[in-house]
DNA sequence: TGCTTCCATCGGCGTCGGCGATACTGCCCG
DNA sequence: CGGGCAGTATCGCCGACGCCGATGGAAGCA
């Protein structure tokens, strides 16, 4: 009996599901399976009785239940308590991260690490390099952790959670003629572009949906800051593809929704697999709660 | 932060020593040494001041090892209570003994073991084979347990416990003519020798100790009962070497500790490496658990 | 009956915990 | 004061276990 077992075993019992419980900590459903599985067996006894898509605790579950809720309560406590001893994890924990994070809520979260352990340094270093520089950038110990779109290829040592969507929305100014109909690549070709420098994720992206589509398209002004770029889309000097999550709340510009999956991307926490200090551990935990509430 | 990673600590912080520790928990130092070393690197402090030959507990250390009783406390209670609900572990545990076990009080234990867990159905069978045949049983499934001498060869997948000691002495009767110094073999060799049968695991002890030393005896009656052999024994027909135990406390014969390997054999608890039936679980660790304070 | 949803199982793989051996370091004693 | 000694840390190796991804099978729903 171990205490990762347990908080398997509670989030199961609370969430009311193998599958739910699994999502809520972030592990795979077989895993849950077996883990669970193994605890009732240890035990001798077992701790839910499954009724075709449904589960319900027996007695023994119930009790253990009850007690292990006490168990890793106590161990979260001393945890903390060891934790405050010392002014808590201390280090720095240096994040990379994309330009926007979508819709990861990033500045709350970290408001949120500085309240709660003024001893862990925050270093974000945000940057418009492509997702595979970040991941290099894992790997050589430059960054413990970063927010990168979700990469293609897979690299070993190197694991990597959902936290939220990373979308790019058509903005325009106002009063920018369109049809009115599904949008496609070839209706924009004749209207300027504003774009961000070449080897930017966010250009590249842009620049993969057109290609796929054949269409050549003019990219008028190239700038390297995103709110400028909303500023000329405003001002009428063209049409560009933004982060949602720029465009969010403003009613001065003129927002459409592309359907591509070049567009549409998710936002993963990426870390090395292997675990780091306590610091960083806590950093990625925090990060990953909120990421919770997002999906 | 696991369970077992507490249990260690507390059994290093209890023993005052890494070293005692270990033996306390039946693992190697090395084990105990990195355990407690991951359980601080976790934590992101040190749990002991390690003061030359002599350990201490930090203020950290303090915090935890209090709490740690408290949560491993708990999970042993959980365990306890549920293995109330269902009568206690069941199922039938199958020992393999050799005839005699030595300095290990077996007859106790089991008696213990009935008492506190009434659910657990004990057959015992004891057995003058070789221990090598008590392996072969466990690896088929036969015994769950057995109590043999320390066998020569490791076998795979088979884990073997030291848990007291089986010793051969020299008995013969009280008028009996012996030189008045150390004996050896050939002082031995024109005395009638009472034996047991071949391929009894103490005959050929017997037998290859006197092959070691190039001595020829002369075997003259094979019992097949120990307590026959020492009846024997006493009404003079000859000597023999038979298990400490059933000698002491007697005072109708006369027994000589001839120190020789062959003779000095540590009794093992063996059983297979993987996880067993609670049931059987249970009786391993009672059996250990007594072997702690024979050692 | 076909489809979906959920849990269990299986094979493969990586990591971690275990052991044994060895290095290192104070301690004690001759 | 130097060498053995006792205790801890470190290293290499290996087996086992946990995790994942894919598949199977059963229950619910249409």
């Amino acid at each position: 009996m171990e205490l990762q077992q347990l908080v398997y075993f509670i989030a199961v019992a609370d969430e009311g599901s193998f599958t739910r419980g699994a999502q809520r900590e972030h592990v795979d459903q077989s895993t849950m399976s077996a883990a669970v599985g193994r605890l009732e067996h240890e035990l001798g006894q077992s701790l839910f009785r499954r009724i075709g898509h449904r589960i319900e605790l027996t007695a023994a579950g119930g009790i253990l239940l009850e007690r292990a809720r006490a168990i890793v309560g106590a161990a979260r406590d001393v945890r903390r308590e060891l934790d405050s001893l010392d002014g808590g994890p201390h280090g720095t924990v240096t994040l990379g991260t994309v330009l926007s994070t979508g819709t990861f809520p990033l500045a709350d979260v970290l408001g949120a690490i500085r309240r709660e352990h003024p001893g862990i340094g925050l270093r974000v270093q945000s940057s418009p390099l492509a997702f595979d520089r970040h991941l290099d950038r894992i790997a050589d110990g430059t960054f413990d952790l970063a927010l990168i779109p979700e990469p293609d290829t897979t690299v070993a040592s190197i694991s990597a959670s959902p936290v939220g969507t990373l979308d790019l929305v058509l903005a325009m100014a106002l009063d920018t003629p369109l049809p009115d109909r599904l949008l496609r690549c070839a209706d924009l070709a004749d209207l300027p572009f504003i774009d961000f420098p070449a080897g930017w994720a966010n250009r590249t992206r842009t620049d993969q949906l057109f290609a796929e589509a054949g269409v050549e398209r003019d990219v008028a002004i190239e700038v390297a800051d995103p709110a400028m770029a909303l500023d000329l889309v405003r001002g009428g000097l063209g049409i560009a593809f933004v982060p949602r999550r720029l465009t969010e709340g403003r009613h001065d510009i003129r927002t459409v929704v592309i359907d591509a999956p070049a567009l549409s991307r998710v936002l993963v926490l990426a870390r090395l697999d292997r675990k780091q200090s306590p610091a960083v551990e806590t950093v990625h935990q925090a990060l990953l709660g909120r990421a919770a509430t997002v999906n």
